[in-house]
DNA sequence: ATGGCCATCGCGGATGGA
């Protein structure tokens, strides 16, 4: 089974890239089981249902316009059950997260997609919200692993783990994506029990998954590691293989972020 | 380097992203 996360910076725009990449997975033999998301861009009466139906993939939505929306979708005959949109008890007006349970080898998988809010700058207003929302998701997550022991928790995080994920740690050292306030909510985070997919594999070094726009970023693999795939225990000795796909930021109109793929074995 | 790039809204240039 395959599980995947992919902020795509406007659907509307990257559409034609997301089903291409399905079909281009499916067409080497492991098809997508289930596809997280982020940064849709559009109201859920613009989300491209009958395409991605035509694909083979029911979807559950959660859209909003010009910024953030998230979305799950999941391969024939797989139907997102028990949705839920953002973080119960928390209000926000922003549509950051979905959550819906799927049918896996081994029992039900709970599938948790989220857009973490950037925070823009540490000390600003929108590093206090981001601070305030990943107290509320880790509330929520401690319940909703104790609901759904096998629950995996995927997308854009807008954090890096350690200086590993961070193309120059010495100059990055403090900034957004890499203070100590944001890793230590990771950590907070992971101390639920649940594990970075990623890391439990030996990794090429500077393995990133967001590369800036400007200044040939990608080109010079000048990049972060801010997507990430994380299991709860139970899971942890299905996981076959976590690996970032860099063939998507190649195309012509790309997201600046590459698909994280998550393998689930038997059991 | 005051920024470079990209998407959105909307038709100029601000805002947000990371």
């Amino acid at each position: 089974m395959k599980l995947a996360t992919w902020n795509i910076n406007s659907l509307t725009v990257r559409l034609p890239q997301v089903l291409e990449w399905l079909a281009a997975q499916a067409a080497a033999g492991a098809p997508v089981d289930v596809l997280a998301l982020q940064e849709l861009k559009l109201t859920d009466d613009k989300f491209p249902l009958e395409a991605f139906s035509q694909a083979g993939y029911a979807a559950a939505v959660f859209g909003q316009k010009t910024y953030n929306g998230v979305a799950l979708l999941t391969r024939a005959p797989r139907v997102p059950q028990d949705v839920v949109r953002n973080i119960p008890g928390f209000a926000d007006e922003m549509a950051r997260v979905i959550a819906a349970t799927v049918e896996a080898p081994g029992g039900p998988l709970r599938v948790v997609g989220a857009y973490f809010p950037n925070g823009q700058e540490p000390g600003s207003d929108k590093f206090a919200y981001k601070m305030r929302w990943l107290d509320a998701l880790r509330g929520w997550l401690r319940e909703e692993l104790q609901r759904h022991p096998r629950l995996v928790l995927m997308g854009d995080f807008n954090i890096t783990f350690d200086e590993r994920d961070v193309w120059d740690p010495v100059a990055l050292a403090g900034t957004i994506h890499c203070t100590d306030e944001e890793r230590a909510q990771l950590g907070a985070l992971t101390a639920l029990g649940l594990v970075d997919a990623f890391r439990l594999f030996e990794q090429p070094p500077k393995t990133f998954s967001w590369w800036d726009y400007r200044q040939l970023g990608f080109q010079k693999n000048r990049g972060l590691r801010i997507d990430h795939v994380l299991v709860s225990e139970p899971l942890r000795a299905q996981v076959a293989a976590c690996t970032i796909d860099r063939a998507p930021r190649k195309n012509k109109q790309p997201s600046d972020h590459a698909p994280v793929v998550l393998t689930l074995g038997a059991d």
